[in-house]
DNA sequence: CTGTTAGCGCTTTCAG
DNA sequence: CTGAAAGCGCTAACAG
């Protein structure tokens, strides 16, 4: 019954043959029109055109697809939409797609490379010609089908170790480490870290601040709040008592994994009336729009996510539109680099 | 040239047909263990599945639409994707889809009924089993092409004057009117707005703000500053110093039409030492996080829109299955509703 | 510049 | 429970 109905309702829709018996040429004829091509006599143009709008014609892009094996797709995957961090990456990917009259397909992988494994088989069945996936912990068998579709792939926010294709993004490692390194210029010296969910590269960033530390011999791992739960101000205020807790106060700077995080630790120390920066610093990462509007105003790390977007995007359309020298073809990695913002929250 | 690689890159994909061939049986024996139908037998399941994941065979999405006419496909159209209130809506909306094993078709307006139209036609093209578009100004054009479409169309985020055919949101004009009378019955009499981008939500709190400070005799329109740009914080701080420069302070409250912009409003009043609540009050919109967490804690407006994404992809998929009577269905409106949080930000 | 023919990969329908 | 034939709506390739 429910499948009568299905077929009912696009029975009526509107077909090229329609159009072009209204128009009087060929299917074909209409297909010209449709896709611009230039080679369509003016006045047979217009009668078409006519006869589309007249009818209310809408291309059907899956039979297109499928004839042409040209979709206008393009898959991207990241691992949570509710994080500002990557709003700002689709806002850089849209705006290359959306003038190239390219559509994105977007999937959400909540942190779970099953789940991503999962999202890639799904997009890779809509024929995308292009893929941007988060990272580089895809599963082995998403790496493999990643590589067999033959389709460009960008791999994008972090540094990987060996990229399937081209790689868009920095070294989470190399910015914890610049944290701690400045920390340590600055004279605090009882360091510790706050860190909500820890998906690959909240870790990376863990593990260069310790790289420092640890040279510094200045790492107490009981410093190292950690927590699997996703991040908001409320959650660092909720680690940072708990660094607070089990230091007794001991403890002279914190480095927040995220600038959320590093918003209510802010707000934690007022409440307890730590003088900072003088007595307590307070560094946090990503650099979104109210750090700097905190009080005192957030040091924090900025890194180029709209650009991050933007390049993954532009390097995919470079590639499509060289298809003759895709043979051999090298994996890249391009660096969009960080920068540490020195505000307010530190001395 | 590049059309000869377009096939060939696609030539060597491995098709239902490859996969009957190897496993001994029909292609549409392959097709009803792919799509998990009842009645095959075990040991043939088996071996077809079995040379499923030893070709790596991904079924081809086009060539099942077109088909079948079933695409598991829904189209979302958002005015930006840089805005948090459109994440906690999209959130909802994919915790709903992902589960089913639907697809979104994400489409950004710009906050234009022109580019709002093409996105429409864009995303008929591929077939979606249900739409979800933002407000109510759609096109006449735009608005005609979701009627033709039969499917379930879901107006969200406004109360819309007469939906096209199911509309989930709350009324801004009422949401707007609230908070002025909040405010005077904390005695603030001379109450400003700022507002940025003006989308038509926003002119509808606005214009609730207006009707109720006009019934109260309270209304001076020299104290309401808009501007055609994006909200930010930044923004509000610039919005709020042009309203002080042309009150030249004669004025003790300010409605923003968000928590960005009230955030940065918030932040000159500091600067200018502005006594929040008792001299000054501010009101904020949304109810984004950090509103609990700015000083003084700011007043804003709760409204539910993980739920208006949830509620809007729920009714999608009960009117889905419920086509029989699919025939007379009269257009419903569903009022998430709205709250108005009283913090430190007013009397 | 326009049309004819064939087929993309899958599912529907009907037969066994 | 399984298969053969036909066709979804479009475009590629070639012909005229």
């Amino acid at each position: 019954m429910s499948r009568f109905m299905a077929k009912s309702r696009s029975a009526n829709r509107v077909t090229l043959k329609d159009v072009a018996k209204k128009a009087g040429v060929s299917a074909i004829t209409v297909s010209r029109v449709v896709n611009d091509y230039a080679g369509v006599r003016e006045n047979i143009r217009e009668k078409v055109e006519a006869a589309i709008s007249e009818l209310g014609y809408i291309s059907n892009r899956s039979a297109s697809i499928l004839a042409s094996s040209r979709s206008k797709l393009i898959g991207v995957l990241i691992p949570s939409l509710s994080n500002v961090v990557f709003n700002n990456v689709l806002r850089g990917i849209y705006d290359i797609t959306g003038p190239a009259n390219y559509q994105v397909l977007l999937a959400d992988t909540h942190y779970s490379p099953i789940e991503e494994e999962r999202s890639i088989r799904t997009l890779l069945g809509q024929s995308p010609e292009g893929l941007i996936v988060t990272g580089g912990e895809q599963t082995n068998a998403a790496k493999a089908m990643l590589k067999a579709s033959g389709i460009p792939v960008v791999q994008i926010m972090d540094k990987v170790e060996s990229p399937i294709d081209i790689n868009v993004g920095f070294s989470h490692f190399e910015a914890g480490a610049a944290v701690a390194q400045s920390l340590l210029t600055k004279s605090y010296l009882k360091i510790g870290f706050i860190g909500a969910r820890m998906d690959p590269r909240t870790c990376s960033r863990l593990a260069g601040f310790k790289s420092v530390l640890t040279a510094a011999n200045c790492l107490d791992s009981k410093l190292i709040i950690t927590n699997p739960h996703p991040s908001s101000v409320a959650m660092g205020a909720t680690l940072f008592r708990e660094l607070m807790a089990v230091t007794e106060g001991d403890c002279d700077a914190v480095f927040c994994c995220n600038d959320d995080l590093a918003l209510g630790a802010l707000h934690e120390c007022k409440k307890m009336h730590l003088d900072v920066p003088n007595k307590f610093g307070v560094f946090g990462f990503n650099d979104i729009e109210m750090a700097a509007y905190a009080e005192p105003a957030l040091s924090s790390v900025s890194v180029n996510r709209y650009q991050m977007g933007r390049r993954a995007m532009e390097l995919i359309f470079e590639r499509l539109n060289n298809l003759e020298v895709s043979s051999n073809i090298q994996p890249s990695y391009i660096n969009t680099g960080f920068e540490l913002l020195m505000r307010k929250s530190t001395r």
